[in-house]
DNA sequence: TAACTAAGAAATTCTTAGCCC
DNA sequence: GGGCTAAGAATTTCTTAGTTA
């Protein structure tokens, strides 16, 4: 999937119109509409500048992956590198035995928010 | 930091020369060295051709994380994007368990690789 | 109203050739 | 050798104005 697609896709989901992204962006609504046709390569700062609109990678914009999360949560949080970092070491098998852990982590969270 | 600088760096951690370089991404060296020095923009293809020889993010290229594990990792597997959306949600204590179990994970995957 | 696009203007990039260290 | 850059050529992008649905 190409970024142009991956920018509309974005920017439908928050109900905006082109006019509307391309003023927040600082750019003409036809520069916006050749980018989500694929016409227009926008210059590295504006990529970056829809990327950090949207809170997305620009790996994720260009395509390269399907995951969106933000480049901030990426490079924010050591502890998450250290974890990313440990479990691209394990197998399918113990992924999922550590999945199986922190999803139990997770409803603990969850019941703990909603015991008002 | 800016991607001349990431691109550089990457390319003298290899021992590669601008010329080698060049050949391998099929572009002049004067190009790339107007890229090391910010002078001018890689296109997409070249600056995706760039971040597939190093095995880096674009994000990364781009300074935008200091985590340049390549994007085919993250893109690759389901598990992990799952895994990722639901460490996500987990507080800094829960995220310091999981991280434990994950790291038992690991241990014995080494001793399983060693015992020949 | 919202999105798309033709086409000339404007800006950026590419390449060659040469220079510096 | 290895890297940097001036400058004209080539290419790409921008913007306006108008078209399409």
């Amino acid at each position: 999937m190409a970024y142009g697609e991956r920018i509309s896709e974005l920017r439908t989901r928050l109900k905006l119109t082109q006019d509307e992204l391309a003023k927040r962006l600082g750019i003409t609504r036809a520069a916006l509409s050749h980018y989500e046709k694929d016409r227009r390569e926008p210059d590295y700062a504006t990529l970056q500048k829809i990327a950090d609109f949207f809170e997305v990678q620009v790996d994720y914009l260009l395509g390269r992956t399907d995951d969106p999360s933000s480049s901030n949560k990426q490079s924010s949080d050591e502890l998450t590198t250290i974890m990313y970092h440990k479990w691209d070491q394990l197998d399918e098998r113990r992924r999922k035995q550590a999945l199986k852990l922190i999803e139990i982590l997770e409803q603990e969270a969850d019941e703990e928010n909603n015991k008002d």
